[in-house]
DNA sequence: GAGGTCGGGCTTTTT
DNA sequence: GCCCGACCTC
């Protein structure tokens, strides 16, 4: 432990060892902030002050968590009593599972994610009779989300409307509940709305949990919402013991209800609180961090601090501008030549945008290129069509009562039952009280209303189901069980039949499903459908970010929370990206915007390019675009910035250079050259991007032709940066097996599960 | 019930 | 510019 302390500087030392009570610690970005919160638990542990079993930590993601339970298990070592570490979602979850009872909350219960709960509200809104279009199924969702965060039940928001339109939403909230209710699902607001229900409710329950967790830990807390903030008082209201870590200028989550208040006004929320400040930077050097204070002091609502740090000043920062998108794209692609020629790994460069949008111009430029990169986030794996099928049928099985996956998957491969019979099955079902299963499987309720021919289908399908239940009841693994529904359904041939172009890779993705539930059968010891599919519930963007040495990663500002790169490439800074217009207009919005600059620079601890183009496709028309107004904010003393000339703005835009890579030609002898060799190559003959200096194999071309190699470096889609161990066999039969950085070894075959080579 | 065509909306960020 | 859902026809 005093090694521990020794590595502390003297402000980290005193918050580690804070007293009891709550406890705030100001943060800076690259400040320590995880190693304070870390360290505070081993001294806790250390010094006797708690057990592990008392210790409950609230993090932001699970892969923080993950990082905290390892850092924590090696310093207290194993076999203890496990602690509990985990995102503010997946605690209510695991509360609710145990004792969720006491509330009403049903065993067995599905998770809706945004998706389901859109799904089901577009059956709720035409329900009552309501326009799609008025009332659509997103708007309502974070309308009803907003009320759940701020604890109004359907009564009170129906009372409190005063509007036509209010009244509506109160009604759509109501019907949206009880909908919730009969599919036996909660969504992800419910798991901590019930939970904080379920310990305001329940006098035993709370003293239950509030006495066990002696000390109550939370990251991020500038992101918490007012919701999350009354679970952590009930959690910590025995001992009072709260030790909160945030930073109020890296609060960027608003607009999912977080209140930057809850740690602006604190000590108001938790009297007697006492406050320390970290603002010693270790992550970036001098200009990046001299710049970053700049822009955020432009703020008004902040607690205030001055990050500073020994290091020295480094390199300035680059602002630079470019005709369109597919032009800073191509930049992007020299950036990361100049950069891995200059010593470091594709890893090492990390490239961040405001919109997820914004990834598809440089996607484009990089498969050109061949450059590997990935995408952390977004519509990666679980929200593709086939995955969501598979995992829906999964569901189904999990929960009869779930009716939002039942359609999803009951027509899925096509059985002949459409809209007519579905609708009157759920209806039949629903005046019976009982599930579509229930109802098809009961003698006589079937024959009210449907033809035989629809009854035999429905039957057919509901027995399949009712099978795949009973083994899954018997304990059978998921995998297996996946495997069992891909076959009986004839999955990939319905794959095939619906798009020949896209099956393969489809039913790769399929595949990796199959491998992801493997993986974590593997991992959890047999852990069990519902808790497989609780895992898939929860996982979040950032849970995807691999370590994976050599891969180019691309991620939105959000996502980067929380993480450091030596290289951070900025695109679209522009006004209307960033800020982004739908926050320009209120100063609280602005401030958002400037804190999510602020985030982005931060991360950064080498270099940090900032890029902006003259005009970019939105919507399949081309937009200009402004430079971003945060970019005037940077001094010029910290900033080498490179702009077009006046003549390409009157004279140049608006000639399609689509297609012609290698950003030189758009930068005349007349702009500012300091440092020349960064720009690459001038002239780029003919009109196709360069071929890269080491080609690297995209999308699978070199499965075919088979050449994998002992120790060769690859990537993996789900598994991430490997090491190649041995290779069996060729061609289709082909078998490589891979040590995982993460994931561990695996036996895969690259036919279906793309292997990317690093090198 | 299936398969096609057409029109509108989408892009802010996500547990 | 693309995707999805609504609507129409067979």
């Amino acid at each position: 432990m005093e090694q521990l302390l020794a590595k502390l500087n003297a402000a980290q030392k005193e918050a580690v060892t804070a007293g009891e009570g709550p406890v705030l610690v100001v943060a800076g970005a690259g400040s320590g902030k995880t190693r304070v919160l870390t360290t505070r638990v081993g001294w806790l542990l250390a010094t006797g002050k708690a057990q592990p079993g008392g210790i409950l930590a609230f993090t932001f993601t699970n892969r923080a968590a993950n990082e905290m339970k390892q850092r924590i298990a090696e310093m207290v070592g194993p076999g203890r009593e496990p602690f509990w570490v985990g995102t503010f979602h997946a605690t209510g979850l695991k509360i609710l599972r145990s004792d969720g009872a006491a509330i009403g909350v049903q065993p067995g219960f599905s998770i809706f994610d945004t998706d389901d709960s859109k799904r089901l509200l577009k059956e709720v809104t035409t329900g009552l009779n309501l326009d799609l279009k008025q009332f659509n199924p997103s708007a309502t969702r974070s309308v009803i989300s907003r009320y759940k965060n701020d604890d109004v039940d359907p009564e009170a928001a129906a009372q409190a409307a005063s509007s036509y339109v209010e009244k509506k939403y109160a009604e759509l909230y109501g019907g949206y509940e009880e909908a919730l209710r009969r599919n036996n699902a909660l969504d992800f607001d419910d798991l901590i709305v019930r939970t904080v229900h379920l310990l305001e409710q329940n006098d035993e329950i709370r003293e239950r949990y509030a006495r066990r967790f002696s000390h109550v830990l939370v990251d991020e807390f500038q992101d918490t919402n007012p919701l999350q903030l009354v679970l952590v008082k009930l959690l910590s209201s025995w001992h009072g013991n709260l030790f909160a870590v945030g930073d109020d200028d890296q609060s960027i989550y608003s607009w999912r209800g977080a209140r930057i208040e809850n740690m602006v006004d604190f000590e108001q929320f938790f009297p007697g609180a006492v406050v320390y400040r970290l603002e010693q930077n270790y992550r970036s050097c001098g200009n990046i961090l001299a710049a970053a204070n700049r822009v955020i002091a432009n703020n008004k609502r902040r607690k205030g601090k001055n990050l500073w740090t020994n290091d020295p000043d480094g390199d300035l920062l680059t602002e630079e501008e470019f005709i369109d998108e597919q032009d800073e794209a191509s930049r992007v692609v020299e950036i990361l030549r100049k950069e891995t020629a200059g010593g470091l790994t594709r890893g090492d460069v990390t490239v961040l945008y405001r919109t997820n949008a914004q990834s598809r111009a440089l996607e484009d430029a990089l498969r050109r290129s061949r450059v590997p990169y990935q995408i952390v986030g977004s519509l990666q794996f679980y929200e593709r069509k086939e995955v969501r099928d598979m995992l829906a049928y999964l569901k189904l099985v999990a929960n009869p009562a779930d009716t939002v996956a039942l359609q999803r998957v009951i027509n899925t491969p096509r059985r002949q039952l459409g809209n007519t019979t579905v609708g009157r099955l759920l209806d039949l079902a629903r005046r019976h009280g009982l599930t579509a299963g229930q109802a098809a499987g009961e003698e006589g309720v079937l024959e009210q209303e449907l033809a035989p021919a629809a009854r035999r289908r429905v039957r057919a399908f509901f027995d399949m189901v009712t099978r795949w239940r009973a083994r899954a009841q018997e304990g059978l693994p998921v995998p297996e069980l996946l495997q069992m529904i891909i076959e009986e359904t004839k999955f990939e041939a319905y794959l095939e039949s619906d798009d020949p172009t896209t099956a393969a890779s489809r039913a790769e993705n399929v595949t990796e499903l199959v491998n992801a539930a493997a993986a974590f059968d593997e991992a959890t010891d047999g852990g069990g459908l519902a808790q497989f599919l609780e895992q898939v519930a929860l996982v979040s963007d950032p849970d995807t970010i691999t370590d994976g040495q050599g891969v180019l990663r691309l991620m939105t500002i959000h996502t980067a929370k929380g993480l450091e790169f030596p290289v951070v490439v900025l695109t679209g800074c522009e006004d209307d990206i960033l800020p982004h217009v739908n926050s320009a207009d209120s100063e609280a919005g602005l401030e958002e915007e400037r804190r999510l600059f602020y985030v982005a620079l931060t991360r950064a601890q080498k270099r940090v390019y900032l890029l902006h183009a003259g005009r970019r496709r939105r919507f399949g028309t081309w937009q200009e675009s402004l430079p971003s107004r945060f970019l005037r904010e940077v001094p010029d003393e910290f900033i080498e910035r490179r702009t077009l000339g006046a003549a390409q703005e009157s004279g140049h835009w608006g000639h399609g250079r689509r297609g012609m890579a290698g950003g030189g030609r758009t930068r005349r002898p007349s702009a500012p050259a300091v440092r020349p060799e960064q720009w690459g190559r001038r002239n780029q003959p003919g009109s196709t991007a360069s071929p890269p200096a080491q080609p690297v194999d995209w999308q699978g071309e070199m499965n075919q032709a088979g050449s994998y190699y002992q120790g060769q470096l690859v990537t993996h889609g789900i598994f991430g940066a490997g090491v190649v161990a041995r290779v069996e066999g060729t061609g289709d039969e082909m078998l490589v097996t891979v040590d995982f950085t993460e994931a561990g070894r695996k036996h895969i075959n690259p036919r279906f599960a793309p292997l990317v080579p690093l090198d």
